[in-house]
Parts: structure tokens; C-alpha cells; sequence
DNA sequence: TTATCTAGATACCGATCGGTATCTTTGTGC
DNA sequence: GCACAAAGATACCGATCGGTATCTAGATAA
């Protein structure tokens, strides 16, 4: 009947649903009393204060984020492929929303500015794994002749994930999937640019 | 000493500044009384309530960046120059940042998902003019034949957008110049490829 | 069955929230 | 200089915030 591990998880997921569509601060910890059926007792009791739940909840949204997205880019065999794997990942946030609320990563990074330095500590290892996953995968293309190897693998990295996570603000003002869709478009095309 | 409209501007430039950095729910009203240094009093006689106060300043903030914006691409001649003023321009928010906290657009944009659907619809109108903006400068360069004339205009208005607000996200979490810089690179040749 | 420990519920705390009613002060027209 | 309207200050409201101390109930081992 009683497990404090479920109840945890419970809690999480709630809890980072919640951070994810309204915000952090913006989401009390009433809110998820509400959202979860516990009481502020069973929150406290696992985490110490609302800081570290935030934390715990945005680690939680990644995790869930990542391993979604690595499953999707192990399905393909080529880096071009891998590459567009994780462009139609990111154009999910917008149509099918894995996660209510966009994507984590551009959600934190804007809210933890000045404030939270904690989450915006968090945010920017965030970004620096998935930069170097992309990087990763334009190596093995390279080392594996799929794509030229005079090309700046950072420069690829962050043009694609700046012109996506942007597109997935247009698509969050306009509720369509039409921006995202020319981003993905224009990434296509790049990708297919560097390829041998 | 009494001058109603310069109190109701110092409260908007103040209110504008600190919704722009801590966010606008993050935001109290005892944070803008003490950074104008007026009481409730004065803010709530020029201001119905805290979501017109949102509104008006966000309108403020957006009316300063378009005109910075305006005299940028006026100082160009071709469609190209002017193209590559926006770009600039965009970078200035992360390096010189003529409004303390990024771009305001894509601060509300994330902020004002779910809740504050009137700052959401005013957000994606904004967002529309900037657009357009693009859309009219790529136009007169095919006009004038500066531009190729077989170019998706919206196509490259949404990437320019899109890549400079992810650039901006990203260099908000590193803190540093080092995304957008890659990614203004990115765009300048998108450009030179169209031109003619 | 009973003692023990812990997961979770309940009740409360001071601080702060957005908002308002009221009062004082300032500028202005006569 | 005086009346009047408008600008802004002060004091307060109920609601909600994050957080905590305490209590109850369920699981476990003997």
C-alpha cells in the first residue's frame, strides 16, 4: 500500500510537469499537493525545500528527455541519419509534446537567469552534454566518411540547437507546428551540405 | 516637481526592466515600488493592475527595441547590409544588452505559455511585425535585384529568427558571446548565398 | 500481539502577495 | 489666496506563499 519510493516518483513527475508548463517559481507547492493528492508533510519528508525540488524535478524532465532521445538516435545507422533523428526529437516538443509544456532545456534556461543560479548551473551542463552528443556524432561521421572532415563540428552543433530550440519559441507563440517545420527544413538541408 | 506622465514613465521603465530580468510573475509590486521609489499608491492610479502594468511595459520594452531596431537597418542601403543589421543587433542583447536580460520577446514568450494569455497574444503579434520586418527587406532586395528572386522570403525570416533567439538562450546560460557569435557567422553566409 | 520506526496528514507560523479605501499633498484656474 | 481636482502616500485587507512542529497511521520484526 504504503511506498515512498512511488510516492517520490509521483511527486516528481508532477512536480516537473508542473515546473515545465507554468514555471518554477510560479508553481507552488500547493499546486502539487493538488496535483499529486499528498500533503506538504509528504513532500518535505523527501524533499528538503522547495529549491531542491526544483532541482531534482529538472534533472527528472532531462532524464526523461535524453533517454527518449537516445533511443531515437540509436535506431539510425548513419550520423546523417542520427543527426535528422534529433532534429524530428526536437520537432515533437512542438506536435506531440513529450513533455507538456516544450522543451525543458529552453523553459530553464530563460526563468534561471539572474535568480536560481542553481537551475541555471544545471541548465548549462545540460546544454554542454547535448552540444557534445551532437558533436559526438559528427566525429563518427567523420571517422566513418559519411560527412566531410574539414567541417567545425561545434559550428554544426550550435546551429542546430539554437535554430531549433528558437523555432520551438515561434511554434510556442504562433501554436502551430509551421515554424519549427521551415527550421527543420533548413537543418535538412544543411546536414545534407556536409555530408560526403 | 509633480509631473504624472513622467512618473507613470519612470514606473514603466522600471517595471519593464526588472519584468524583463526576474520574469514577470517573479516580479511584486514591492519590487517595483522600491525600484521607482513611488508607493502602491502611484503605481495602482496609472495602473488598473498588475496585468496591465505587464502589458504596458512589455509594449515599452518592445517599442524600445523596434526603434533601436528601425535606426540600425536605416543606416544600411542594400537588403543584405540591412539584413546583417538585424543579426547585429540581436547579438547587442547578449554583449551590450540595450535591455537588461536578453530579448524580450523570447523572455515572454517562454514566460507567458499557459497563463498570461494576453501577454501570449500580444507576444505573437510582436513576434508577426518582426517577421514581416524581414519579410519587407528580403522583398526590396528582389526588388531591386539585390536578392535572387527565386527565395522563400518567410523561409529565411523564420530561420534568421529562429537561430538569433536559441543563440541567445544559449549564450544566456554560458555566458559568454561564443553561441551567438557561431551562429551570426551561420547567418551572414545564409545570406551572402542569396544574394544575387 | 506488540513495540518500533517511518511515511504521510494536519495544523499552524510569519512573510509577502495583489489590491483597495482613505488620507494628505501638490499643482492649477479663478 | 482660495477652492478644487488630481497625484501620490499610508494603512490596511484576505489570500497565499514556503516552511515546520506535531500527530496519526501503516509497515515490519520479534
Amino acid at each position: 500500500m504504503r511506498n515512498p519510493d512511488e510516492t517520490k516518483g509521483a511527486i516528481l513527475h508532477h512536480a516537473g510537469s508542473l515546473f515545465n508548463l507554468q514555471g518554477y517559481k510560479a508553481t507552488s507547492i500547493s499546486n502539487i499537493t493538488e496535483a499529486t493528492g499528498y500533503t506538504k508533510g509528504a513532500i518535505y519528508r523527501h524533499f528538503k525545500n522547495k529549491e531542491k525540488l526544483e532541482e531534482q524535478s529538472l534533472v527528472y524532465l532531462m532524464g526523461i528527455m535524453f533517454e527518449k532521445l537516445r533511443i531515437q538516435i540509436k535506431e539510425q545507422q548513419t550520423a546523417s541519419d542520427k543527426l535528422k533523428a534529433i532534429i524530428y526529437f526536437f520537432e515533437s516538443y512542438v506536435t506531440k509534446s513529450p513533455i507538456k509544456g516544450g522543451c525543458p532545456l529552453l523553459n530553464v534556461a530563460i526563468e534561471a537567469d539572474d535568480n536560481s543560479p542553481h537551475l541555471r548551473k544545471k541548465a548549462h551542463a545540460i546544454l554542454e552534454v547535448l552540444k557534445e552528443s551532437i558533436i559526438t556524432i559528427l566525429a563518427n561521421g567523420i571517422a566513418f566518411s559519411q560527412l566531410r572532415k574539414d567541417i567545425d563540428k561545434e559550428y554544426y552543433a550550435t546551429v542546430i540547437i539554437a535554430s531549433l530550440e528558437g523555432a520551438i519559441m515561434m511554434s510556442k507563440l504562433s501554436r502551430t507546428n509551421h515554424d519549427i517545420r521551415i527550421v527543420i527544413k533548413h537543418l535538412e538541408a544543411t546536414i545534407t551540405s556536409i555530408e560526403n
